[in-house]
DNA sequence: TATATACGAAACTCGCTAGTTTCGGATATA
DNA sequence: TATATCCGAAACTAGCGAGTTTCGTATATA
């Protein structure tokens, strides 16, 4: 088994190497970004953060640009699942009901890091089909998913344009994180489902509700 | 005169500042700037687009910082103006009269421009300030304008909520620009117009135009 | 005319950071 | 046990870029 090497060979002398420290940088990594830019990060602060030599990180990535790039594509995407959506009966409801803490808090972080990623993206091809797999895709999805189901239940006609309306509530955080450098709270998306995608889909306001 | 030369004597020997050339080298750095981001635009980049010494530029601002913040405080409006808006009569022909390819041009430009100092923005609160008088205050002033023009008129009801329906043009579009990277088209605004910011505010459509 | 400042161009310094190497020590194979 | 690879830590190299200085020239005051 030895006769050739050439290419990977799992058996080979020497310690192994501790795959379980792979996700803590890539964790730091996301940390230092969100908080720092690309570029003012360095693979230093990453290293320190996750308490890593930084021969460890450019053991596993060559660069920093394809640490950056692994660490956007393998994103977690904290309580989205596409295959698990809330089911409530009503379009109103099934968008309230995606308003959880714990999912905006994380896309509040995933706007900061996208942020400290957006000028990069322009010259790096790469990054950019990253980012848009990790921060753009899921969301448009999941509402998308939504939007389709009320189409089903006959509660929204399909002759609205229900492309532009899944990208409402993604365009109007990302505009009040990165523009407006406010925090996306509960009421402003209650805002936004109620008075603009919920009217943008001819759907009428339960007359309590307003 | 010059028996104390403590402050800004405008009588002093010597060849004049060129004053002619601040503009130029304003313009030059927001091209480099929307090009290669804060971070990738070097000062000699900037100097060599203008065709200047960066003696010369370091002899007018202090500092890259300083003169990236001026150079966005500086930006032109291109045919924004809130004192000569369109009045064609109705929310709809006056937001479609909006659209004009100059203007849009205008706007995808200085989104560029945005995404290359977004990550810069959280670190310096000058340049927050400077690039929200920029980019986010004037167009919102015109969006809110024209709604507020068709409150008055009695076409539309202060019931709805202005501040949100004012937000979602530009929202929609600097989404489209920077996370979904394309142009901002007129089919595009239109239908942004005719299918969600309309709806948002209760008008209905013209039976020919949908 | 003598002096002081501006200009563009280019050389220079200096700090910072990506990436490499070295070290002592730990853990694997043979 | 001998060897090879891993680990974190730290020293090291090499290049880049912000900011400064220098140079030859142009233009202003006195």
């Amino acid at each position: 088994m030895t006769l050739l090497g050439l290419t990977a060979d799992p058996v080979r002398p020497g310690r192994k190497r501790d795959l379980t420290r792979d996700p803590e940088i890539l964790a730091a990594t996301l940390e230092v970004l969100a908080e720092e830019g690309y570029d003012g990060m360095t693979v230093d602060m990453v290293a320190a953060r996750a308490k890593a030599g930084k021969a460890t990180l450019y053991r596993r990535w060559p660069s920093k640009a394809e640490l950056v790039i692994d660490a956007v594509a393998c994103m977690k995407n904290a309580g989205l699942d596409p295959e698990n959506l809330p089911d409530t009966g009503s379009l109103r409801g099934d968008l309230i009901a995606m308003i959880k803490p714990h999912s905006m808090e994380d896309g509040e972080r995933k706007l900061h890091i996208m942020a400290g990623i957006v000028s990069m993206i322009s010259r790096s091809p790469e990054l950019a089909t990253v980012a848009h797999q990790a921060f753009v895709a899921p969301r448009a999805a999941i509402t998308r998913a939504l939007i389709q189901r009320a189409v089903d239940r006959g509660e929204v006609s399909a002759e609205h344009d229900l492309e532009t309306a899944a990208m409402v509530a993604p365009a109007m955080t990302a505009y009040r994180v990165l523009m407006l450098r406010q925090p996306v709270t509960r009421d402003f998306m209650v805002s936004v489902i109620d008075n603009v995608i919920l009217p943008a889909l001819g759907v009428k306001p339960a007359p309590s509700s307003a």
